[in-house]
DNA sequence: CCAATAGTGTCTATCAGACATTATCTA
DNA sequence: TAGATAATGTCTGATAGACACTATTGG
């Protein structure tokens, strides 16, 4: 028998429900590395872990499942991601050891600039490797989550070039090329990721050159449509 | 109505959660139609609409979420349907008159012969043509969820044939073509459509043949990979 | 000049679109 | 035979892959 100490905070409708969250994988580009964020657990169940920056849906502070995702990322980088895209839920009795509960993941990107200042001042919050994340121990299955973000992203990059969202708001084609290939893992043909991008009009150039080393390159900025643009035939998988 | 004593069977964690829902949307093929399964709504709220069947997650039978709808599906058909996949999940303080409400939607697919004996006999359940119900009254949101599973498969039929599933186990090229056509709301040439299938080798040729009118057509069965095969270059979406 | 990086020219291979042609059945 | 539907032959066009080439910077 469980305690029925909480049932006054049951809502109207009076039936039991699983405990429901949200669980944000927010990636970035930096140092030529995709990088996930981690948050090492302040409190029980699986304190002291790392895990996703999520939390659970407050029904008095959040109008909709979206809006806890960028709660909750706010709480943790405080600034909203450009890129935000519901993933999957999850839920199941067995995932969580307080009992049944369900959790909708997002997959989320920004620019590491964009929140370096803050995630650099707290120690519980940080930038991991993917490949490390991959390979961590983490709290609940997010380990698993984070894997299925990144199946996503993968197949995402070979039809569509949304992921430039976890780059810097201007940079170059060789940035936004080599981003891709981390994501497909595999080395893609400039000539062929030019000419898409150039025949689709996803980028704006804005005129200005950055040099490292080399001839100086021309740096891009997104366009809205590149968010939701989806070429009509994949770069090669294999 | 069970009084089974709910607050017994609070969940430990005491924290206040949305009532969550599993909304299925399943399509068929019959009549050379799109069709959609509807349920008459037996109480409140929106007591009489018809809306999706779907229904609350039980925490005490579900092991996860994508059993509850398995399970609503049984119910409302007697049988599995071959195809099952997460749609998206939707919740907001608003879109169900009883408060904060969460709702888990698949996408579902099933030979209309495979249930049309359970569906036939009950009054409350109905295959509904997709035009149709797309502009009835429907309960809740259910309207707007359909339209995205609908939209779900239009790009699905682009790139893979896994719409298959809606058809009898065993089915000629044409009946999947037409099936395709109506997906994407455009023709398609027969020699392109053939072409990908075959090359992929995503069919298995039952060796039997089915006659209407004129040359008899080879009838195919799906292979387990045609659920998740994607071609590499799309079909025409314009 | 060389080294390094950015960007282009151009050929080939693949595969969808278009549409004509052939094949196999009934009446 | 004609009519109907199934299946194939074959040409064109679009675009990704491959890779060599040119361009622009610093030293």
């Amino acid at each position: 028998m469980k305690q029925k100490s909480k049932a006054s905070r049951q809502p109207s409708h009076g039936i039991v429900t699983p405990l429901l969250t949200v669980d944000p994988v927010l990636f970035t580009y930096d140092e030529k590395m995709l990088k996930v964020l981690l948050v090492r657990r302040s409190s029980e169940p699986e304190k002291g872990k790392w895990g996703l920056p999520g939390g659970i849906v407050d029904i008095d502070i959040d109008r909709d499942i979206e809006s806890t995702a960028r709660r909750k990322l706010v709480e943790k980088t405080s600034v909203e991601p450009p890129y935000l895209e519901q993933l999957q839920t999850i839920g199941s009795r067995a995932r969580d050891p307080r009992g049944w509960s369900v959790t909708v993941c997002y997959t989320a990107l920004i620019a590491h600039q964009a929140c370096a200042g803050h995630v650099d001042t707290v120690s519980d919050v940080r930038w991991v490797e993917l490949e490390a994340a991959e390979t961590m121990r983490l709290a609940f299955d997010h380990r698993e989550i984070i894997a299925i973000a990144r199946e996503r992203l993968r197949q995402r990059a070979l039809y569509s070039i949304s992921s430039g969202y976890a780059l810097a708001e201007e940079f170059t084609l060789a940035e936004l090329q080599h981003l891709h290939e981390l994501l497909i893992g595999k080395s893609i043909q400039k000539r062929s990721f030019r000419r898409r991008i150039e025949q689709a009009d996803l980028l704006i150039d804005t005129g200005k050159k950055r040099q490292e080393g080399g001839r100086p390159a021309a740096l891009y900025r997104m366009k809205p449509e590149s968010m939701t643009h989806r070429f009509v035939r994949n770069l090669d998988a294999s």
